[in-house]
DNA sequence: CACGGGATCGTCT
DNA sequence: GACGATCCCGTGT
């Protein structure tokens, strides 16, 4: 039910993110269990992919960990604020990744109110890249942990959640108008009619 | 509801 | 020294 090397470490990092709709993120720290579903993804491919942190292979000591092989985690700060959680695929080279954008909120809600200083549950308590992982506890010092491996804080689910093709929706990636052409591939998937996703642009 | 700006700091030039 | 793979809150309608 924990996927696998196999899921992960496949070359289609657009094909993957579609797959990972409906797979449930799951964290414990301190033996305190948070999850929800996921709902919103995007893809992000070096060398081609403008928009992506490794375009033309840049390799940096940020970026160094999307070039490991699938199936762990690349966390980092953005805006000096949040801390956005992407899942490494392909193979050691290649520096395919997935960015978390949404989760629908499943068990232990409280703990994830309490982190976001909530009183009651709404989309926005999940709903982004930059919320979902205060949410569920995560930060850049989970940044290149093995989500793949037994006793991992971090892992993802199958729990036979079934998102039927046509319920799927690509768009553009959002914030990267800075990727020129690259900025308009509809690398952006969601589930249709999910309140808990980001809003739509 | 749309829009605009401030927050805040690691990373790269 | 500039700038984000964002979010939140204030203002105006």
């Amino acid at each position: 039910m924990k996927l696998s090397k196999k899921f992960y470490q496949s070359n289609d990092v657009v094909q993957i993110s579609k797959d990972l709709l409906g797979k449930v993120l799951v964290t414990n720290f301190n033996n305190q269990l948070t999850s929800g579903i996921i709902v919103e993804t995007e893809a992000y491919r070096a060398p081609d992919d403008k928009a992506c942190h490794a375009y033309k292979n840049r390799k940096t000591e940020r970026t160094k960990t999307m070039f490991e092989a699938g199936g762990i985690a690349y966390i980092y700060l953005c805006y000096g604020i949040h801390h956005l959680f992407n899942i490494v695929t392909s193979t050691e080279g290649n520096a395919h990744a997935v960015l978390i954008r949404a989760i629908e909120p499943i068990e232990n809600v409280e703990l994830m109110l309490k982190r976001r200083n909530f009183s009651t549950s709404k989309p926005q308590l999940t709903a982004g890249p930059g919320v979902l992982t205060k949410a569920l506890g995560i930060t850049t010092s989970n940044n290149g942990l093995d989500i793949m491996k037994k006793n991992s804080p971090i892992w993802v689910e199958d729990r036979g959640v079934e998102v039927p093709k046509n319920t799927m929706i690509a768009s553009p990636r959002v914030g990267v108008g800075y990727a020129e052409e690259c900025a308009t591939w509809p690398w952006r998937f969601r589930i249709k009619n999910n309140r808990w996703t980001s809003n739509a642009k």
